[in-house]
RNA sequence: GCGCUCGUAGCUCAGUAGGAUAGAGCGUCGGUUUCCUAAACCGAAGGUCACAGGUUCGAAUCCUGUCGGGCGUACCA
């Protein structure tokens, strides 16, 4: 289903043609600016009028005199400078009401052209607990895969985990020199079952440990060279082994986590930089070979173009180091190389921090450069950071980054009081439900409604409050809706059966007006959301339409209305409740409840 | 130094392509419950859009400069 804001657009555009012979100009069609303006606007004529050295008012009214829009909108009016104000018909806003109703997405159309897009976020480092550096990326990633998906393009998610590097070597060394498995060194058996009890947190402990001797000891140092060695060649089978012990209890934190939150990762969906690490050379070879990558300061570099340093020469892209080692400049041009080559990606999507940017810069240029990415688009898409109260980078108390798994116990743990305090006669099993859905829902929820693009401050009692634009008001708006239907059946009201009666919605309250004209938008928001990747223009719909029902909900008695407006009324809590339930659970991923 | 990015109400933030009197939430003040969940609704006050220029019929938005914050800037990712 088209959205009328397209539609609208169309319709100008022709008129436009008509009356100037300017073709395909634009419409310039957004929502109003005050409700007393109408439901839409077009800003065209001003700007076409100095084009075209007339005067835009003038030019408003020839635009009108050819508008075929009678269908859709009442008489339109000129305003102000030469605004052309549409007011959509309300028989209109009732018959798209029944489409809505019989389309299973609620008016979000597919794309005329679908394509691969290869999405890489979250990014979970090995041995490490995911911390709130995660968080960003993992549901902004998630969130931009699902409006991809549903959109209708094949999308292929991509966790390019960090399970690579010298790192690794260090770990698995310490592992050796640990007490608890030097006894049984020279069998394979009784490590895996000694490893197998090690928890993330040991891992993390581990990992600091060596990474410290690592720095003191010299002996030490050779010996966890030989293992990144022994990894690299697969030359020594207890060295792997210990890697991919390490790797799948790493899994299973983050699968653990992405299982709270909601996210679509699965272990096929990982392509970590150990996957690419023999392609490695290949890459510097074939740069080599183009004549793009030289030696410089005993790294091998490209320099793409249009890149400067602080003296104003050549920025250098290092795909070598002068040790031999590779970067991940190498495996992020190793990855494009395999998801334009093999997965056969149109577009690649990176879902990562701002401050990554000029490495992306550098890396799509390159890729450019070499020929690799000749029809694929390369998209970077940045977010902020997550800030603490204090405005600083949101970090413990000791100065450690917040775990993932601590923040959102801490979340579910204050939802459940305020279940608690609300509603006590709710089982327990209920509650610990309502208090996840809430509790995980409010942190998600926060983390859309920000603008991506900028960095934001976490607050427990803002994005659990009830008021706002929260998670908790969402999710009490839904459950007011279910409410009603259960109170409907109660009274013996059968509600399938009224819903189908309704040949057209008879929208005579202003509430009720308003509220349908939102739902009918709901294409339209998905539209914007998803040209810019932005979800806080979900969320905004999303409230606007919550808020919208709280109102006809105040105004409009659904159960208790005389027969002839009750269906109406059932029919616009039934595409208010799947609009919100589309919204939260299928865009954003956070549960809605029935009751709370 | 250079580059990127941000500066909007007391607070947290929106602001789609340059459009009308700059919006929302919180907080503050006032009101609403014999009625489907008041975790709600209605109303009010609150602004030099950091500052100064410029382009334009029109600028929070574009350009230049200044001030202030954050980030990045050759072998971490």
């Amino acid at each position: 289903m088209r959205p009328v804001i397209d539609t609208i657009s169309q319709s100008i555009s022709a008129a436009i043609e008509k009356a100037t012979g300017q073709k395909d100009a634009s419409a310039m069609v957004t929502p109003a600016t005050d409700a007393k303006f109408g439901d839409y606007q077009s800003n065209a004529a001003m700007g076409l009028a100095k084009q075209l050295k007339t005067n835009p008012r003038q030019l408003a009214e020839k635009i009108i005199a050819e508008l075929e829009i009678d269908d859709i909108c009442q008489e339109p009016e000129i305003a102000g400078a030469g605004f052309i104000n549409l007011r959509l018909k309300s028989d209109f806003v009732a018959e798209s009401l029944l489409k809505i109703k019989a389309d299973k997405k609620l008016g979000i159309e597919k794309v005329k052209k679908p394509r691969t897009v290869v999405v890489d976020f979250s990014g979970p480092n090995i041995a490490k607990q995911m911390h709130v550096g995660h968080l960003r990326s993992t549901i902004i990633g998630d969130c931009i895969c699902r409006m991809l998906e549903l959109a209708g393009n094949k999308v292929i998610r991509q966790n390019h985990i960090g399970d690579w590097g010298t790192q690794f070597g260090v770990l698995v060394q310490h592992l050796y020199e640990l007490s608890v498995f030097k006894k049984e060194d020279e069998n394979l058996q009784s490590l895996e079952e000694a490893i197998d009890t090690l928890s993330i947190e040991d891992l993390e402990v581990f990992y600091r440990e060596a990474t410290e001797q690592y720095n003191l000891d010299d002996t030490f140092k050779k010996q966890a060279r030989k293992r990144v060695v022994e990894l690299h060649t697969h030359s020594e089978p207890l060295t792997l082994k210990l890697w991919e012990h390490i790797v799948d209890e790493s899994r299973k934190n983050y699968q653990f986590i992405y299982d709270i939150l909601g996210i679509n990762l699965h272990k096929e969906n990982e392509r970590g930089e150990s996957f690419y690490s023999e392609k490695l050379a290949g890459i510097v070879e074939d740069l080599k070979k183009l004549g793009l990558a030289e030696k410089s300061d005993g790294a091998i570099c490209v320099f793409p173009e249009g890149f400067k340093n602080k003296e104003g020469e050549p920025l250098p892209f290092i795909i070598q180091k002068s040790d031999g080692a590779f970067l991940y400049a190498t495996t992020d041009l190793a990855a494009i190389r395999y998801r334009i080559n093999e997965l056969k990606a149109d577009k690649i999507i990176y879902v990562t921090d701002a401050r990554q940017k000029l490495h992306f810069e550098m890396l799509f240029t390159v890729a450019k450069q070499a020929g690799w990415a000749k029809d694929t688009e390369l998209v970077h898409i940045t977010f902020g950071s997550v800030l603490g109260e204090d405005s600083k980078p949101l970090k413990t108390r000791s100065g450690e980054n917040v775990k993932l798994k601590e923040l959102l116990d801490e979340a579910v743990k204050r939802a459940r009081g305020v279940v608690e305090e609300k509603n006590p006669d709710l089982s327990e099993d209920e509650k610990e439900k309502i208090a996840r859905a809430v509790g995980i829902g409010a942190v998600k929820y926060a983390d859309y409604c920000n603008n991506r693009t900028s960095d934001y401050i976490f607050s427990f009692d803002k994005m659990l409050a009830m008021d706002g634009n929260t998670a908790p008001y969402m999710q009490y708006a839904y459950a007011r809706i279910k409410s009603i239907g259960r109170k409907g059946e109660e009274k013996g009201i059968n509600i399938e059966k009224e819903l189908k009666i309704v040949k057209k919605p008879y929208l005579g309250e202003d509430a009720e007006l308003a509220l349908a004209k939102q739902l009918i938008r709901y294409g339209e928001a998905f539209n914007c959301a998803i040209a810019d990747f932005k979800p806080n223009f979900l969320t905004a719909y999303l409230f606007e339409l919550a808020q919208k029902f709280s109102a006809f909900y105040n105004a409009c008695p659904v159960l208790d209305a005389s027969e002839d407006i009750r269906p109406t009324r059932l029919l616009l809590c039934e595409l208010t409740a799947a609009t919100i339930q589309h919204g939260m659970e299928d865009l954003l991923g956070i549960e809605t409840i029935k009751r709370m």
